[in-house]
RNA sequence: GGCUAGGUAGCUCAGCAGGUUAGAGCACGUGACUCAUAAUCACGGGGUCGGGGGUUCGAGUCCCCCCCUCGCCA
């Protein structure tokens, strides 16, 4: 039994994330841990809310809430859809938590004792009428180069012109329209990720493992241009985890916070000590997760999460931990996703565009967006959701394939031999093969779960799915019935059998599904089918069940087009 | 403009340490079956593997050039 740490990308808070951000991080890694889980191993599965920032004061701003109360709102919105999704956390946490204070504190004392933060003093506009520094980007005014007036302090983007704020004209706060603006100096921390440069290369060098997404991304940061760059890691905001260094105060940073990127890494560790104390367990029992030197020397740690978010988890989260220079666990595997489009663009969280998760909820239950999104999960490149897809390989896969298989030997056994196993006949032949092909399809299947190749899985419990159909198709028990009844029970044991056996195989994937089948059949033994010949025989003579409804209902033409409207246009 | 990834059957994608007639699922056609959610199973049609050069006995699979998507950076 291994013990195996999991972490999926912090979702922002401002706002539901739609099925794009969902397959690049959650959903898989779900998959992941149930999978492992399945196996026997412990397993630590943690998320969390990434809270910190302009654009979360912004939104809270926008409903009138104090900050810390929006986030805490939507931080149970959220929690909501996890759990709706199935999304089997064993702690959703939030890196507004104490806990990440103290934490993201505690490393940036470290940090500086070891040298390698420093101190700069820079120019930065200031907003008099908000009362706060204005990122560049929520500076507006009239662009120098092409007249366009509502550039932006980056960047114009009418001409694309990369600009300094103060080379705008008649410059204004896009937040409240203010033109009471001035360059006020400030200091800020930065963290010397040049002075780690060679360590996190030589790193990455041994990663050989891993994904070319996950390394070509972060090696590109690395040996681009002049190379990795210091970063800024603090903001002149209020809503953030106050700069300290350790306990103690930082002479000339009192007001400012960390900034996000540097905060919501390090909740990973610290959303594992909120497990602990929302669970009465003590900090020796998340240490075991995270500090080598406390038992977690034989954890392996795997991160889920889009490519976006590669640089971070490469670069600048491996820094901190390095620079810190404690045994903090290190990232072993990096599993990275590209980005799922939607119907011929994007998916746009600012314009409304696709589905998000409260919708697709609303209109379907988890299983059929897990199935669709996982064996669709854009690995190798970019992929693609259009309705025609979803609702074509929902209807085959599930409905027909999956669904129908169960329908179909539950109703024939309830009519010849009512709803209890029938006893009689013993597996012959074609029972040994069909065992023999589901050992084989089941190794396949147990090594792409291993892999992470989520994809080629889903391929692999799919034909799993097939080979039920076949094995009814060819010893065609309502045939056999009506000569040898006897044999026609045993035909049908061991067609019951497998509702069992896919359920089992299948929870990673369609988790409500999966209960109900193994509910149908009144069992709870959920143990990996090592032995599958021992797995077919498992029901017992006499032993009642049950004829489900229906698994998976299909979707009809009219309502795809009815949801094609719907979430082509703006989201109110 | 620089960089990453990708352009393979109508659709979504595999394949690539270079090697017999290029694969899967869906869709399509034919047949079988009738237990089942007009479900299932079998068989079949369908691709000059983005374009052009080159290396090789042999190239979707390696090299060069070009075109096109997507993203990141500037």
């Amino acid at each position: 039994m291994a013990r195996i740490l999991i972490t999926s990308a912090l979702p922002y808070i401002n706002g539901i994330k739609h099925l794009g951000n969902l397959v690049g991080s959650q959903l898989p890694a779900d998959l992941y841990a149930r999978y492992m889980r399945a196996r026997g191993h412990e397993v630590m599965f943690i998320c969390a809310t990434d809270e910190h920032g302009t654009p979360a004061e912004l939104a809270a701003a926008k409903t009138g809430e104090p900050v810390d109360v929006y986030c805490a709102r939507m931080h149970e919105v959220q929690a909501d859809l996890a759990r709706g999704f199935r999304l089997s956390f064993d702690h959703y946490g939030r890196s507004s938590s104490p806990r990440n204070h103290r934490l993201t504190q505690h490393f940036a004392g470290r940090l500086a004792e070891n040298g390698f933060i420093e101190e700069v003093t820079e120019q930065q506009v200031y907003s008099v009428a908000d009362g706060r520094f204005l990122p560049d980007r929520y500076i507006e005014g009239t662009c120098p180069n092409c007249g366009y007036d509502r550039a932006r302090g980056d960047q114009c983007e009418n001409c694309t012109k990369q600009l300094d704020p103060t080379d705008l004209i008649n410059p204004r706060s896009a937040i409240s329209g203010s033109t009471d603006l001035e360059v006020r100096e400030t200091k800020h921390l930065y963290l010397k990720q040049r002075a780690l440069k060679d360590e996190i290369d030589a790193w990455i060098d041994r990663q050989t493992d891993w994904p070319v997404l996950t390394t070509s991304i972060a090696k590109k940061w690395l040996h681009d241009g002049d190379g990795l760059q210091d970063r800024g890691i603090t903001r002149d905001l209020h809503w953030g985890v106050p700069v300290k260094k350790g306990d103690q105060d930082w002479p000339g940073m009192e007001g400012k916070v960390f900034y996000v990127w540097f905060d919501a890494p390090i909740e990973y560790i610290a959303a594992t000590a909120e497990w602990a104390d929302a669970n009465g367990k003590t900090d020796a029992d998340w240490e075991r997760w995270w500090r080598t030197d406390k038992g977690a020397a034989d954890v392996r740690y795997v991160q889920f999460m889009g490519k976006d978010n590669v640089p971070f988890h490469t670069l600048s989260f491996p820094a901190t931990i390095m620079g810190s220079r404690e045994p903090w666990k290190l990232v072993d595997y990096i599993k990275s996703f590209n980005y799922l489009n939607y119907d011929g663009g994007q998916f746009s969280t600012s314009q409304g565009r696709g589905v998000f998760m409260d919708m697709a909820l609303s209109i379907l239950p988890p299983d059929y967006w897990r199935w669709w999104l996982l064996s669709h999960a854009p690995e190798s490149s970019d992929s693609e959701f259009t309705w025609e897809n979803f609702q074509a390989s929902v209807n085959k896969d599930l409905a027909d394939v999956l669904g129908n298989f169960v329908s179909r030997i539950t109703k024939f056994c309830r009519s010849k031999f009512g709803e209890t196993v029938p006893a009689g006949g013993s597996p012959g032949a074609r029972e040994a093969a069909l065992v023999a092909e589901l050992a084989g399809r089941i190794r396949a299947y147990d090594g792409f779960m291993q892999a992470m190749e989520v994809r080629k899985a889903a391929n692999e419990l799919r034909a799993i799915w097939v080979i039920g159909n076949e094995y009814l198709q060819e010893a065609a028990p309502w045939t056999t019935f009506k000569t040898d009844p006897d044999a026609a029970a045993a035909q049908v044991r061991t067609g019951l059998a497998m509702i069992r056996l896919f359920a089992i195989l299948s929870r990673p994937f369609i988790p409500d599904a999966a209960a109900e089948m193994m509910r149908a059949m009144h069992s709870d033994d959920w143990s990996w089918p090592e032995d599958v010949q021992g797995c077919l025989n498992a029901l017992q003579p006499g032993q009642p069940f049950e004829v489900p409804d229906n698994l998976f209902r299909k979707i009809a033409d009219e309502e795809r087009e009815d949801w094609q409207k719907r979430f082509s246009g703006i989201r109110a």
